[in-house]
Formats: structure tokens, C-alpha cells, sequence
DNA sequence: GTCGACTCGGGTAATTCGGGTC
DNA sequence: AATGTCCGAATTACCCGAGTCG
């Protein structure tokens, strides 16, 4: 297990610049090989070795799975998404925090880490509760914690322009799962939407409030659980009407989605995962001027 | 999102010289580490921490990437709890965090922010909806903005020490209201406790798993929805004999533990405030008392 | 072998250091 | 006692054409 990195990736992940990083490396002070080349190559224990000796309080050993900046990383990502998985179950904030952190620094963007690591994660612990090998409460705990990680990430998106194209969401009576519909916020955001999830809970009627209040561009509900199916259905059906009266496009996505159900849905747009939502609003902003369809 | 500052962004950001910045961090006064050469690096939360001690108000917080725009107002918090309503009602995520974090700076408490302006706001709001003179999602979407602030004030309290006592807590099933939660694990936090909230909608039981596995001093409760009055009452019985059990004090509160409720209730507190909630988990540090594990 | 992305090295501009003084 | 300002030396960040990696 002698990995190495490239001073890039370990630039980012100690917060420096890579000059910095080159001329601690040509003083000895962090080990270094060369390619044949000329380029270095930083294995990861002299690293480690440089942060102990200088007490750096920024890196925990995350670097470990830091993916390539460039779009090969795939081994990475999932190294990234294991011991994302690990840091959720021991209920250790500082880690989750740490490898979302660096997937975004390392040019992940929000969409991509929702798909490729926090979903494919929850659906790891899923299982792993309804196989008797995870208590609820971690299932709960990581939400929550996965929960601040994002607000922190929020952060570090762009605020949306005075212009943007607005988008609201949530997800209906009896669906308390706030991370889906916060991740399609940050997308949303990401690609210069000026989107806002109002949480979880909504019923229809009050969302089809808020688009009758905001005239919104997308009007996005995810379902992860359902309970009364024909609550959904009509609920659906009645926010389907107002949206397109808007001008609104009524977009469902999440886990809960069925074909079975979705079949018995009215909506503009099903999304499986945040890239089609993504790849959706996209279209979206190209043509302002588009209407919605009739239902 | 940018987690360490170079002296000058936060000597502009508070408006003080870099001279005064840099003695203060030599005398301990802010945090700091040093690059390889010497430069000094300012943790933000060291930052927050410092500045929430001193009372010094925020100049240019932008910088900060953090809120507040000045320290020239809010210590009436009577006239900030009607501008946070305010902010609250309109979705201004910006107002809503520059109002928490004025009255953080001016030195009030997590606690008391929470029982002076954020409980009795959202108890207007939820008034408010009764008289049908407020969507349901400006209130959802007020919980949302509420929680993202509170988050980010989290990152304001020092983490808590190796040896700090535990306590969990979160809502009860069908009970969807995460902000009592997160400001009962705020309080707890402030005054030396390594508190977690594992969220809502946990059943009773997993809490009590957790009380197993983590042994904590403290498991609270918070109720503000109750949809099956008996499931509660057993699930807080249940809870109550493992706490027990533990050396753990189970304390409930929340808008919906009435009377009626609460003489049916199996606890070791009530608390109606997060006031009441601190000066109980303080008795607790003060004194282990006849703790069953108490070393 | 092509090609895009990354790194090299070196030079330059911008900050920060510590100390002394007002 | 504490703050703000000024200084030369040192450190870090940014930039760019040529070369390397995968």
C-alpha cells in the first residue's frame, strides 16, 4: 500500500499552494520521488509525517482517499465513499465533514457526490438495517451529520445571481427525509439556480401555495417513503395543475418513486438520480422562454 | 468553506490593525498555527470563539464568509426577536443568520437565544398559521433557514473535551420537528457536554439502544408533536428502564409534553426551557450523585 | 502517436514576519 | 497597558512557457 500523490492533491488538502508545497519538498521537509520525468511524487506516509511533526490541525488522514483532481478517480471515489460510510456509522462529524470537503475541493461537484457517494451510502446503511446490522439511531445520526456537512458545503457555492431562474422542493406529509430534497437544492444551486428546499413534511397544497407565490421556474417533490399512496397521487396531481397554471415545471424524483407509482403520477419530469435533475434544469435554462406542457 | 485565515483577512474582517491581531495570538488570546515558515494561520472558529469572549463586533463578516454585518445593533433581543421573525417569514437566510450571530457576539448564550427569540418566534408563527395568516411552507421553510443558522453557530462552541460527560437525545416517531432538538443539543454543548442529537422520528427503543452503547449521563426527549399519545407514553416508559438501568437521567421537554401528557410520563426531568434543561444537566456535572457508574 | 490535463521550474507580486517606535 | 504604524528580510501566492503523464 505504498500510494503516492501528486503535490495538487495534496496541496488542496492542506489548504496551501502547490509552490509552497514544492519548495517545503526540495528542503527536505516533505519526502518526495521524482518520476523519470521530473515530476514528484509524495507517498502518503511522508506526508502524514509532515502534518504530525508540524501539529497541522487540517488533515486527518483523509487525504488517504482523496480522489485525482482530474476525471479518472474513479478507484478513488470509492475509497472515498467506504470510509465515508465508516466515519457515518462511528458518528464522527470531523471525518464526514473532511471527505466531503475534499470531493468538493478536488472539483467533485455537489451533484456528483450526492450520486456517487451520499446515496449509495444510505442505501448501504439501509440495507445493513434491514439485515439487523445497523441500529436506527446511526442511520439517524449520519443523517444528521451528513445534514451539517452540506450546510457547510452551501457554503462554498456561488450565491445566485439577481436573475436566476428560481426553484423550490421539498418532500410531502409523512416524508421526514431531508437529505434527498437538500441535495437537489445544492445541484440546483450549483448550476446557478436560485433554489430553496422548504424541508420536509410539505403538504401539496402549501407548496402549490408557494409556487403560485414565487413563480418558480422548478418545482421539484421527492418522495423517499410513502404512507398513504393516494395522498401522494392526489397531492401530486393538484400541485401538477398549479404548476403548469405558472408556468412551473413539476419534477419527482427519490427512492420511493416506483414505477408503480410514478405511473400513476402527472409531472413534467422524473429524475432517478440529481445528474438527469441536473441535466433537466440545464435544458431549462436554455430555453427561458419554454413553456409547460399540457398535462 | 475556507477553514484557516491569514492574520490580515481577519484583522480587516474585525477591524483591527494586524499588529494587535498578531500580539493577541501570541498571547493566546485567538488560535493559531504556523505554516513551515512561520506565518500564522487562524482556524475560523478559533476566530468565532475569540470574538464571542471579547464581545468584539464583526466588520466586514463577508470576509469570514460568515454573517453579521455589524455589532452596532441587537441588544435590545426584543427587537431582534421581531426582526428574526421577520427575516424568518420572508425566507432571508442572510437576516436570519446575521441575526443569530449579532446576538452570539453580543454574548448570549445558544440557550438563551433559544428560549428568548427563536422558541417564542416560532411559537408567533405557528399562531400565525392557526389564524391561516401563514402558509404552512414559510414556516417549514423558516425551520429550514433556522437550522442552516444554528449549524453554522455550532461550529462557535468549543468542542467538547476528552473526558466531557455524553448525552443524546432527539424526537420521538411521527414528531418532525428537528429545531428543539438541535438547541437542546446546542445548550448542552455550551456548558462542557459532549451532546449529539440523533434528530426525529427515532423509536424509542433505538434510543435506548444507544443508551446501551454509549452510556450516557443525559438522554433527553423533546416532544412537540404527538400523533399516538400511547406509543409515547410507552416508549418514554421503555426509555426510562433502560436509562435507569444505564446511570443516565431521562429528561423530556417540549411545547407538546403537556400536564396531561407529562402525568402519565415515566422521567427524571421535566424542563419547559432550555434554561431549566442547563441548570439541570449543570446539577449533573456538579455532583455524580448516585450514579450507578459513577467513577 | 495523439491529446488534454497536469507539473516543472523560475520569476514576480503580494503578504507576513519580528522588532522597534510613536 | 494597549493600539496603530513603519521597516527590511523572509515567506507565500500567482503566472507562464516548456515538458511530462496517462
Amino acid at each position: 500500500m505504498e500510494q503516492v500523490l501528486t503535490p495538487r492533491q495534496v496541496a488542496v488538502a492542506i489548504g496551501v499552494s502547490e509552490a509552497s508545497l514544492k519548495r517545503w519538498c526540495d528542503k527536505g521537509l516533505v519526502e518526495a520521488t521524482r518520476t523519470v520525468g521530473g515530476h514528484r511524487r509524495l507517498p502518503i506516509a511522508g506526508v502524514l509525517r509532515f502534518l504530525q511533526d508540524r501539529g497541522q490541525p487540517l488533515v486527518k488522514p483523509e487525504i488517504l482517499g482523496l480522489p485525482s483532481a482530474t476525471g479518472t478517480g474513479e478507484h478513488s471515489i470509492e475509497r472515498a465513499r467506504e470510509r465515508f460510510q465508516e466515519a457515518l456509522e462511528q458518528g464522527d462529524l470531523e471525518r464526514v465533514r473532511r471527505t466531503i470537503f475534499d470531493l468538493f475541493l478536488a472539483k467533485f461537484t455537489a451533484c456528483e457526490i450526492g450520486d456517487r457517494v451520499i446515496s449509495p451510502t444510505f442505501e448501504q446503511l439501509g440495507e445493513k438495517w434491514r439485515h439487523g446490522e445497523l441500529e436506527i439511531f446511526k442511520e439517524r445520526r449520519a443523517c444528521e451529520l451528513c445534514m451539517r456537512a452540506l450546510n457547510e458545503l452551501r457554503t462554498g457555492i456561488p450565491e445566485p445571481g439577481e436573475n436566476a431562474p428560481i426553484a423550490i422542493g421539498g418532500s410531502l406529509e409523512q416524508d421526514v427525509y431531508t437529505l434527498p430534497t437538500t441535495l437537489v437544492e445544492l445541484t440546483l444551486r450549483e448550476i446557478g439556480f436560485n433554489a430553496q428546499s422548504f424541508g420536509v413534511g410539505l403538504p401539496a397544497e402549501t407548496i402549490g401555495e408557494a409556487v403560485k407565490e414565487l413563480k418558480p421556474a422548478i418545482v421539484w417533490v421527492s418522495i423517499s417513503h410513502v404512507q398513504d399512496m393516494s395522498k401522494v397521487i392526489s397531492g401530486a396531481r393538484q400541485l401538477h395543475e398549479v404548476a403548469t397554471e405558472c408556468g412551473a415545471s413539476l419534477v419527482i424524483g427519490g427512492r420511493a418513486a416506483t414505477y408503480d407509482l410514478r405511473s400513476q403520477l402527472v409531472f413534467s419530469a422524473h429524475c432517478d438520480t440529481l445528474a438527469h435533475m441536473e441535466t433537466f434544469a440545464q435544458s431549462k435554462i436554455g430555453l427561458p422562454e419554454n413553456v409547460s406542457q399540457a398535462g
